[in-house]
DNA sequence: TGCCTGGCGACAATCGGTTGCAGCGGTGCC
DNA sequence: GGCACCGCTGCAACCGATTGTCGCCAGGCA
């Protein structure tokens, strides 16, 4: 990291010529910044005990004070900007109000709307993500959640992939409120919202059989990642379903679901003995990426020579070249309908075990025609 | 949201075989994870009173404890898997150990890079950040600020790039820890970090001067953003450097650095009854995919016809048809230094203040070319 | 021997809320 | 007229840490 300049000082124009800067005139806006108001302080006001304040402002025991009371007690909190501590709060009631979110990288373009779903959803609720990376380290997983732990979160969200026995199923089995995103559990003990892998995939061979395609082969993500599994059990399921044999021989399975795998797959794939297929299916559309590459090296077109469909419908993938036919699922909704599955398990700890499927999309662009010949 | 298909129940194979789920071995890993000892059990164990533990545990106040006591202490807690309720602590210290960590949108490509080096960062100081989208909305900005201040943040950082006087200034003042990312704020007296936008046009105008273009246009962000005053002044500056004097009928201002924001003034400018550009210096990646749009609408090809640089090298920008010349700014270093800044002014609150530039190098790839002719 | 000093650790107040419990006055019923 | 009950509110005990203050004890010195 190089830095350029480095300014020290600057505060030679003190004073900053403070124009105007009431904001666009929310009126209590300055009020509710000044802050730090405690809740003696609004009992007092009010003329009653801290006790009976605090019923007033919490809308669960408010019926429990007289409404003019309570009406005198909101008054005197609004007019001092009074918002309630949540750390003494959380100290007593022992809620965080506080999720503790797991994904792999937010780097990962498949997240980012995923985290903005739960982000506003959670929002809604009052709630606040702590969002930890894993890179899909066990390690930093167990090191992540522990943090999270620490800092009392109500609950975890997580979309980190892995599908082995681990540290989530222990957490839920403490009594730890947990949704899984884009993935499953073998036994589905655990809450989960994820995308209809199979489907998806069917929808990927469907659309290959359809432009006639035979040999068509899946780049698939390690079976480690339950997407990894689902897409690969999925891709073998459908090429049956469409009368066609799998060959093992177009089926190589990856150690993650990156470019860079998606190109080792892909070269492996071509300099294979076998004839090359016409059509790949890749695990998602980072892979397919790999594999435009590892076609343009081998002047191969696509999809003149090589069909390739990814899997996600990332953002740009219409902007790749060719522009990518994928299959879509909703991201954002995902992480919405997890950060409702979440409250709703807060709300009601004995709530039902339910997994939501989130229906998958075929979105035809231009990586996929009919086979050459 | 559709949901395909919602399964209730699904304990039918309960007991999940539960496969040595012992993790990797890490030993103290199921200590921590059982979690919740308090403080007075440590004390307990140790055999001293619990203000004598809390001494013992806190590396700052060890040395007021006997080393033999603090020994057993630390052991104490090891044993029993303690970790100190930070909510707790909280409460006393009235320090929260969270940041505020504002940004307009998460799912801006933009974004990820630099929060994931907050993170990095703030995780090794065991700070966590509270991140909220503002959606360049000066409204939700106000509502996040204070839900943020209500959480007893203990200091910002801010990406949101709004130049005009705000929320953020006024917090300053109020004594609130500040660091501005990817912006400054005129009169210097907020702590920033930032990309130097104007060393970075003037490296994409040198370009595109050096290819032999001399009709240069600059689609530009709004000026309320700072960003976008930047990278405008650094144009007006750079061309006048070369040489060039710019045209106010080749320099337009949109309403926001987005594909549709590109695409309006894209095709405003071509629609002009001047003469149209051999090239365009845009005001960032997603703006430059607009021209792209637009260019492609209107048969004249990229960089045959027309020559464009983005800006921010954001990801997948050598992906794009045709790969994107642009300037690089090294945004996840951006977010780690921001961090910094933060803690160092967390740990000093009457460190300097300090603004920091990271250095921007041009991305030559194919969408640049000398003019047509 | 007596006093002072200093190291160490116990005590208890405190942070800012929440909540079980009890007390208060008033009303209705027997 | 007495009793039970009810709606409301005050009281005080927490929650789990941190920290100012004070007392205890041992050791050093006169």
């Amino acid at each position: 990291m190089r830095l350029r300049r480095d300014i020290e000082g600057g505060g030679k124009e003190a004073g900053v010529a403070r124009t105007t800067t009431d904001g666009d005139g929310t009126g209590i806006a300055m009020g509710g910044s000044t802050a730090n108001a405690t809740l003696k302080e609004v009992a007092r006001l009010a003329g009653v005990h801290p006790g009976t304040a605090s019923r007033a402002l919490n809308a669960e025991t408010r019926e429990l004070v007289n409404d003019d009371t309570a009406r005198r007690v909101l008054d005197a909190a609004r007019t001092i900007g009074y918002s309630a501590n949540p750390i003494a709060r959380g100290l007593k009631t022992n809620r965080s109000h506080t999720i503790g979110t797991l994904i792999p990288d937010l780097t990962n373009p498949l997240f980012p709307p995923v985290v903005r779903g739960i982000q506003d959803r959670l929002e809604e609720a009052a709630y606040t993500p702590l969002i930890a990376n894993t890179d899909n380290d066990p390690e930093r997983e167990r090191i992540s959640v522990d943090a999270l732990r620490a800092r009392r979160v109500d609950g975890f969200l997580a979309a980190t992939a892995r599908s082995d026995g681990d540290i989530l199923t222990e957490l839920a089995g403490l009594g730890v409120p947990v949704v899984l995103i884009n993935r499953q559990l073998r036994g589905g003990a655990l809450r989960s919202v994820a995308p209809d892998d199979r489907a998806g995939i069917h929808l990927a061979v469907a659309h290959l059989v359809e432009l006639g395609h035979l040999r068509i082969a899946h780049l698939a993500g390690p079976r480690s990642l339950s997407t990894g599994a689902a897409r690969y059990d999925g891709f073998v399921e459908a090429m049956r379903d469409a009368g066609l044999e799998p060959d093992p021989d177009l089926i190589l399975v990856g150690n993650a679901m990156t470019e860079a795998e998606g190109r080792r797959l892909c070269a492996e794939l071509l300099d294979g003995d076998v004839a090359p297929p016409t059509a790949i299916v890749a695990a998602n559309d980072l892979v397919a990426l790999g594999c435009y590459d590892v076609l343009d090296e081998r002047g191969l077109r696509c999809p003149q020579d090589v069909s390739v469909v990814g899997f996600n419908d990332m953002r740009f993938a219409d902007r790749f070249e060719p522009p990518l036919t994928t299959i879509r699922i909703p991201h954002y909704e995902m992480g919405v309908r997890a950060a409702e599955l979440l409250l709703e398990l807060l709300r009601d700890p004995a709530a039902p075990v339910r997994h939501e499927l989130l229906e998958p999309s075929l979105v035809v662009r231009k990586s996929t025609a009919p086979p050459a010949g």
